[in-house]
DNA sequence: ATGTCC
């Protein structure tokens, strides 16, 4: 066993005494654990004496970066101002949401921000926020359910057999969808997700391949559901041609499980240590878009939100499969992820932390409770709202205040008078849990028009 | 949200 590496071996090699020292030993360490000593030396030095060899390299490209263009790690100071906001339903906002977006609005790469009306209190960037920058990502803009999306598809089958099949959707559900933290499908689906280059070329994801090949097709837990109910299209002049009338819907609400899980947790972890910001908004620690931790989290937060994607295919594709029956319209979106948009007029990076991308014509599905209409929208680009609308109703109480104030009986009975079946569900996700959906969508009539709804009648939630 | 501590 050699000694550990230290920084006193590389400033013998002949490294610069600079921030290149810190990044290559934090490199060391979290990618070379196993490697030799001289082994590690003997490559190290090789990229210092060419670091322009090594630009964009999985493994060395950090280390190249910090040679080619040191950087100092200098505390940044807050704006004296905000950049431009709007704020919809504020009377239905709790004011700590307000005072997040109010910290962020000053960070020195903030652009212009949004909160949409079913906002709350979140870590960094509230819930329901959204936040454009320019040249740098937030990972906790984005949250730690990177591609957290809901999923509809619409099946031409009569309502009726929602009632007249219950027991047969039922089994579909308790049988073919997996929550908790553990749960995984015996029978493996393959996914073109898994053949993307990002878990080949960058290790950190390399190494999280495995359990999201396990967990694909999950639906995980919290908030999280797979349920049938009732579509009605009310929108003649609707996306699908599909004729005013009643349909069988099937919504899912899940993310990235493990795989978003662990890319937010990796990549906020560097953000905070190269972003030092006042104690307050330190979770807002940007990445700089243009360097390697930048550009590396971009790759892994999109193929995050592939894989969420791919995890509500394999759920609809199983589900639909029982069924049956050919869908008519399917209707998909992310609200926890970051896009590229312009703003003004300059590209930005546009951050939606439980936020519904609403550009004009773009189509999405806001859920309202399990007592409650979920409504299929169509965004009109509202440029104030940097084109995003709520997605769902928003928390009025707590999980903690759940459980200190509801009760399973009250919850059952909320759910008979709305003749709702549940599979699984904690009292942390009770209907009475969420604000008034019909409320929000009144406070957002500017932001999306409505095309049909979406009402629950069979859920399945984790326990 | 998550093998709920990098």
């Amino acid at each position: 066993m050699g000694k550990k590496l230290s920084g006193k071996d590389l400033i013998k090699l002949g490294f610069p005494k600079n921030n290149s020292i810190n990044v290559t030993l934090g490199h060391i360490n979290r990618y070379h654990k196993r490697i030799k000593k001289e082994q590690i030396l003997t490559e190290a030095k090789k990229v210092l004496l060419n670091p322009e060899n090594y630009k964009g390299d999985g493994v060395w490209g950090k280390v190249a970066e910090s040679l080619l263009s040191p950087v100092e790690v200098k505390r940044h100071a807050l704006k004296t101002t905000r950049s431009p906001f709007a704020i919809y339903g504020e009377n239905e906002i709790d004011d700590q949401a307000k005072y997040q977006l109010y910290d962020a609005l000053k960070l020195p790469v903030a652009v212009a921000g949004a909160l949409m009306p079913d906002a709350h209190t979140g870590y960094g960037l509230p819930i329901g926020g959204v936040l454009a920058t320019q040249d740098a990502v937030i990972p906790y803009g984005v949250g730690v359910d990177i591609g957290c999306r809901m999923c509809l598809t619409i099946y031409p089958i009569p309502v009726s057999f929602l009632k007249g099949k219950k027991h047969q959707l039922e089994n579909i559900l308790a049988e073919h969808t997996k929550f908790g933290m553990y749960e995984t499908h015996k029978i493996k689906h393959d996914h073109e997700v898994f053949e993307r280059g990002e878990f080949t070329t960058i290790p950190f994801v390399k190494r999280l391949k495995d359990k999201a090949y396990k967990q694909l097709g999950t639906s995980g837990g919290g908030n999280h559901f797979v349920e049938f109910g009732e579509v009605t299209i009310t929108d003649v002049d609707n996306a699908w041609d599909l004729p005013v009338g009643s349909y069988i819907g099937l919504l899912s609400h899940s993310g990235s499980r493990g795989l978003g899980a662990n890319i937010a947790k990796h990549y906020t972890y560097l953000a905070t240590k190269q972003c030092p910001l006042p104690k307050h908004v330190q979770q807002l620690a940007w990445l700089d878009i243009n360097t390697h931790d930048g550009q590396e989290y971009w790759l892994a937060m999109n193929l995050a939100g592939d894989y969420a994607k791919a995890c509500h295919d394999d759920i609809h594709r199983r589900i639909g499969k029982l069924l049956g029956s050919r869908p008519v319209a399917k209707i998909e979106n992310h609200h926890n992820f970051a896009w590229k948009q312009e703003v003004n007029g300059e590209e930005c990076i546009v951050h939606r932390k439980g936020a519904t991308p609403a550009a004009k014509g773009e189509l999405g599905i806001i859920p309202g409770s399990m007592t409650a209409p979920g409504f299929i929208v169509r965004g009109l680009g509202n440029e104030a709202s940097l084109q995003s609308a709520s997605h769902g109703a928003g928390r009025v109480l707590s999980r903690r205040k759940c459980k200190e104030t509801l009760t399973r009986s009250e919850v059952k009975k909320e759910l008979k008078a709305h003749e709702v079946t549940l599979i699984g569900g904690g009292i942390d996700e009770a209907p009475m849990a969420y604000k008034d959906i019909h409320k929000v969508m009144a406070n957002q009539q500017e932001l999306v028009e409505v095309l049909g709804t979406f009402t629950p009648k069979i859920v399945r939630m984790d326990t």
